[in-house]
DNA sequence: TATTTTTTTGATCAAATGGACAATTATTTA
DNA sequence: TAAATAATTGTCCATTTGATCAAAAAAATA
């Protein structure tokens, strides 16, 4: 195959990169890395085996990619959370968008999770890298907001963590989730689980 | 291979088979049901494969062994949580046990996290049995506490998502937490996890 | 100790799977 | 339209891996 640079790509090469991907995103967060195979991938697309490999060199090549794009994406909100804002509103809106992002985007969710779980071996340098630098501009930003006494005294970055695992709960444990709320209806245990969510939260930051 | 039937094991069918379910929890855990295979199991307790199979029909009865004997030991913590005591300190010793179980059983975690993750092909009827009646048992209990006006109204549901999703977190995401704190002490990390936690339940407990 | 039973292992198999490649077909470009 | 380039696929290969089995070794038992 002939490299693909990113500026000199073909209609076709576009078009059938954004499959592969799509087919490798669903197959990946349900099989893992090592339980997806190339051939579940291919089928998912409509694509045969060395058509895959034709623009992608290797399985983990696919992998990378796949979660190289979904990383970007997923820091996203964290960094919309402005100074100008009113505090508490803006931790609530970023609660919700996190949640919002695990009804919509379960598979992302998974894929990330799954990944992190098992020793991060593709990710560890982003986690180092760009999530590590936004996520130190808000601790301190929720320091600031502290010291001013516009929200209540909790450690930033465990707040985002709870933030992070309470949102990511219902994607990544979805199964449990229905199971044990009798397969109640999708809508309904996310707009449950916002109240509770937006309550929590507002309970916990507006007190002292 | 004869039966091994539970009442008639010899001394050294129990020795062995303890010795294979902890070297392959240590493996599931780390690579999952699909990535993990005999061999690595094998490595680790310092048996062949074929001596495996000697032990376990298949690589599958090994890992429902090791999920189930895993999941008995999950739900019970749940269970301690009792009507006599006082419910918000109930709660919080509740959130206590599972966060150290984060700290000290890393590995039962992430396996059982693994497991829900992707679709729990192994532990669904579980999931709805006896798991199902314990949480159903506690949900009324926690109901019953709201009317009584002894803890704050929230849905116990997801009260009991919100403490799972957040001390499984420690256990589950530890790279990436480790990641975020500069690789800060072990013990420290679970002693802020513990001081936030309590804070933010009682808080949100407490109200009203 | 002799016999039976249990345990262990080397050799091997069949299926699955990631990947290579040459030949063919489709598309683009001159 | 002809030549060149890009895309597709059937076939094949090497490795991995779950599992089998017969023979050997070890342990239990009579």
């Amino acid at each position: 195959m002939k490299e693909i640079t990113q500026t000199k790509q073909t209609r076709i090469q576009r078009e059938k990169r954004l499959l592969i991907q799509n087919a490798a995103l669903e197959v990946f967060s349900e099989f893992g890395l090592r339980g997806a195979t190339l051939d579940k991938i291919a089928r998912t697309c409509g694509l045969t085996k060395p058509n895959i490999l034709y623009y992608y060199a290797s399985k983990d090549e696919i992998y990378t990619e796949v979660l190289k794009s979904l990383l970007e994406e997923w820091i996203r909100p964290l960094k919309d959370i402005s100074e100008q804002g009113d505090p508490l509103t803006e931790i609530l809106q970023y609660v919700q968008k996190k949640l919002i992002m695990s009804k919509t985007r379960k598979q992302e969710s998974k894929l990330f999770a799954t990944e992190i779980l098992h020793g991060a071996p593709l990710t560890q340098n982003i986690l180092a890298g760009s999530l590590k630098e936004t996520v130190d501009e808000k601790v301190k930003l929720f320091d600031k907001w502290i010291s001013e006494e516009k929200i209540a005294p909790v450690d930033p970055y465990h707040l985002i963590f709870s933030i992070w695992s309470m949102t990511q709960h219902y994607a990544d444990f979805d199964i449990q989730v229905h199971s044990l709320l009798n397969h109640k209806n999708h809508a309904t245990i996310f707009k449950d689980a916002e109240h509770f969510l937006l309550t929590f939260f507002s309970r916990c930051l507006t007190r002292d």
